[in-house]
DNA sequence: CTAGGGTTAG
């Protein structure tokens, strides 16, 4: 035994080989290595030679990084604490284990400050370490952020390329952008890393034109990376920026990394989230070796724009051919389930769902959920959320939105105390619904306390839409004076969604008083939009002031002559398809006729 | 220390 180890005795080998396991994830070798250094005292045990010092240092250093990396907290933390004398990257090995923790790597980094306070027992990886470890808790580790930012700061390793990067990294995560951008500003170099850092925390944050800008001004500083360009896809996607998208299409070709696959799926997200779908299609045709992640972006894509029983199809032919699904393609294409949705269909899903052992993921249920609510089948939503293992807020917003949908309105106000109670946090969403039921109900007045307890009691800024809700609220109960009033005084006194709301009150209480003002306003902040033109002279035929009407129809034919027909007429043809294709005509469709068969072949009923 | 897709309302 002995000689057959011999020759690995070497302390640079040992560590190397070591170091392999860890990468490797080899924990048996890694612990074989292990009872071998142990009986061998050369390397194991501090002798009063200056060179041994170092062999010891090294040898163990490289035990705990072993069993850190193969995730063995406990066995790194045994041999941490056994060891005879510890360096910084002694601390460091140790907190890799712990950094999917932010308590216990900010714990050991208090510990590590305690025990070793002198000048240089921090270095840039203790940081980024730590950082990266806070970063997993999100907006909750903000105070372990700026902690450890100050920490940096004193010992001058804030400005430096990595710590500046993980520091930036680490107030994205925390919800923090102003942070982040401050630490870039303050940075004395910058690398790619920390320009693409940017790119795509200012994507996350749905700050889509800094990202876009940030993107552009670091071409001129920086070569962009794979890396580099998908954060900023990520920007054209989230903000719609097809145009964007192309030039940057053009970007990776003339890089040749357009046959990148994390490169393609993100162009072809962007195309389908812009409803470019032909452009989406082709570079799904062009991509050598698709994957799952291609086809959830393209099911998603059909489903986004209103192609849900393409969908259904491309989905079913994927199950039905053995391609890998996983819960992302399932959440997608229970996505594309509208208003009216063949319940059916869904209930296979459903089944598949069970088959493929998705039902603990919370995505495919809130799907679920969505998709039994949209069939009607409130019963079947009630179920699924009911057993579900682990519910967020999203989950709860679903079974809201749900009772909301079939009207009934007492029971969305007993789930929403139900959703506090569980400590869930209330969303946007949440006061969307919530708004939408007190609009059924008819009652404006709880409509207007729930508006401002918003920001009083839940920290939630509401957005137009909230006000939106509110004004149709009014507006339904006829008091057209103060829905005016509401939006004059409120903070979106200019969004043409607010006076359309008003102006549809108008039209249908008959009010051209007020109804013409909100004309007046939306003229003003989108002269372009032939809705307000409709409206107004529906208000004028409806009161008979037919001259008044006439005149509103001759500026309308004059604009139809103006090069923005166009989109009108995407608009109108928009209404007439969703005319046609109700209720009624959705289950005689072929395609999800077929998408059924080819599931049934599969799920078997 | 940067890196492809999924759920909510309208």
């Amino acid at each position: 035994m002995r000689d057959a180890w011999s020759p690995l005795l070497n302390y640079a080998h040992l560590s190397g080989l070591l170091s392999r396991c860890g990468r490797a994830g080899d924990l048996r070798l890694g612990a074989a290595l292990h009872a071998v250094i142990a009986k061998n005292p050369v390397h194991f045990r501090l002798c009063p030679h200056r060179a041994s010092l170092h062999h010891v240092l090294v040898t163990w250093n490289a035990l705990v990084a072993m069993y850190s990396r193969c995730g063995r907290r406990d066995d790194a933390a045994r041999v941490f604490d056994e060891m005879p004398v510890r360096d910084s990257i002694s601390w460091n090995s140790l907190l890799a284990a712990a950094a999917s923790s932010p308590s216990d790597a900010l714990a050991l980094l208090r510990q590590m400050l305690r025990s070793a306070p002198a000048a240089g027992a921090c270095d840039h990886a203790t940081l980024t370490t730590v950082l990266s470890a806070c970063a997993r808790d999100g907006a909750a580790s903000l105070r372990a952020c700026a902690a450890v930012h100050g920490l940096a700061v004193s010992c001058g390793l804030d400005a430096g390329v990595p710590v500046g990067n993980a520091l930036v990294t680490g107030y994205f995560e925390c919800g923090c952008p102003g942070s982040a951008e401050r630490v870039f500003t303050t940075m004395a170099d910058r690398n790619v890393i920390t320009w693409t850092a940017m790119v795509s925390g200012m994507a996350r944050a749905e700050r889509y034109q800094e990202s876009l800008a940030l993107f552009r001004q670091m071409r001129r500083e920086v070569d962009a990376n794979c890396a580099t360009y998908l954060s900023s896809l990520l920007a054209c996607s989230g903000s719609l920026a097809a145009r964007e998208g192309q030039q940057i299409h053009g970007l990776v070709v003339k890089a040749g990394i357009d046959t990148d696959l994390h490169v393609e799926s993100g162009l072809m997200d962007v195309y389908s989230k812009c409803g470019l779908m032909e452009d989406a299609l082709r570079v799904f045709r062009s991509c050598r070796d698709p994957d799952e992640v291609f086809m959830t972006v393209i099911v998603v894509g059909f489903a986004q724009n209103g192609l849900g029983e393409k969908a259904f199809e491309l989905f079913a032919e994927m199950v039905s051919s053995g391609i890998h699904i996983d819960a992302n393609t399932v959440s997608a294409v229970l996505g594309a389930f509208g208003a009216s949705a063949p319940f059916a269909l869904g209930k296979q899903i459903h089944t598949l769902v069970i088959k493929k052992c998705f039902g603990g993921n919370t995505y495919v249920c809130n799907s679920l959920i969505n998709m039994y609510s949209k069939c009607g089948e409130l019963q079947e939503s009630i179920q699924v959320f009911d057993g579900m293992a682990r519910k967020n807020s999203i989950s709860w917003n679903c079974i809201i939105a749900s009772f909301a949908r079939h009207g009934h309105g007492s029971e969305v106000f007993r789930l929403f105390e139900s959703m506090k109670a569980d400590g869930a946090k209330p969303t946007y969403v949440t006061f969307l619904s919530l708004l939408h039921a007190c609009s059924h109900v008819g009652s404006a007045k709880k409509g207007l306390e729930i508006l401002n307890s918003m920001s009083m009691q839940y920290g939630i800024q509401p957005r137009v839409e909230h006000y939106a809700c509110v004004v149709d609220m009014l507006g339904r109960a006829g008091q057209l004076d103060d829905a005016k009033a509401f939006i004059q005084d409120g903070p979106f006194k200019d969004s043409a969604l607010l006076w359309q709301a008003l102006m549809g009150a108008c039209s249908f209480h008959k009010n051209s008083e007020v109804g013409r003002y909100a004309a007046e306003k939306l003229l003003l902040l989108d002269p372009d939009c032939t809705a307000t033109y409709v409206l107004l002279s529906n208000i004028y035929s409806s009161e008979g002031r037919w001259e008044d009407r006439a005149r509103v129809m001759k500026k309308m034919r004059e604009m139809g002559l103006k090069k923005d027909t166009g989109k009108s007429w995407i608009e109108l043809e928009k209404e007439v398809r969703s005319f046609v294709v109700g209720p009624m005509s959705r289950p005689d469709s072929a395609a999800v006729d077929d998408a059924m068969l080819l599931l049934s072949e599969v799920t078997g009923n």
